[in-house]
DNA sequence: GACAGATGTCTACAGTCGTAATCTTTTACG
DNA sequence: CGTAAAAGATTACGACTGTAGACATCTGTC
């Protein structure tokens, strides 16, 4: 069970959104939600293919990274989490308490 | 935007199952989940209070710590960031990715 | 008023995370 | 083959987390 931390996350969701792409490519495709260093990307880079979440492919002459992670099971996972931390598991639960009525504004703090 | 970490959220869980309690009655409940040391449950209680998550009030006599935060309003914030990071805030298409069929068996690492 | 237990505050300390620079190795191109 | 660019590895370092102990203060009871 590998650990993504939040920004290791946002370098995912980069390649999620574009697919497989370059080291520039993927810098610039970080950029637009994050404003972070072209090495700090390189780092997370780095630290995802470490542990097998992105896979460094040479394709004719170019270096691509590849996802080895699916966008959905990666949801998924964090829902379930969720719902085991908070509904016992019971992921429907979780759901409804989301589809609920909102609670009265002001009623309780902003996390 | 205050910050609640992994483990002071097992704290939250245990008030939001069992609603105020005293410091005994909640380490107990928070024991049935996690088989941290008093002090650890010490230490977790004391940093939610400061981030004013619990609120300590003493009632006839006897001390209760009260949850401030909604739980739903928790799940909420939780589930936004996620829809944020990997929907581009929509979150109804991030509960659209949760209700899809799920992915071919082994397609994709476990997170 | 003294003392025990409950509550609160402070300190600790290793591991992880966010953020990044630097050093090394590989590869392509002239 | 030499050299520059790309890719990969190593190192840095402060903040935050998880996990806890120690010390201080309050409070109710004898």
């Amino acid at each position: 069970m590998i650990r993504i931390t939040e920004a290791e996350s946002e370098v995912l969701a980069a390649l999620w959104r574009r697919g497989p792409m370059s080291f520039a490519a993927l810098i610039e495709e970080v950029k637009v939600a994050q404003s972070w260093g072209d090495a700090t990307i390189k780092t997370l880079l780095h630290r995802l293919i470490q542990k097998d979440a992105v896979q460094s492919v040479r394709q004719d002459g170019r270096q691509l990274y590849h996802p080895r992670l699916d966008r959905r099971t990666y949801v998924l996972d964090q829902v379930q989490a969720l719902a085991d931390r908070l509904f016992a598991g019971d992921r429907a639960a979780l759901l409804a308490a989301i589809s609920e009525p909102p609670p009265p504004d002001g009623a309780a703090l902003r996390v």
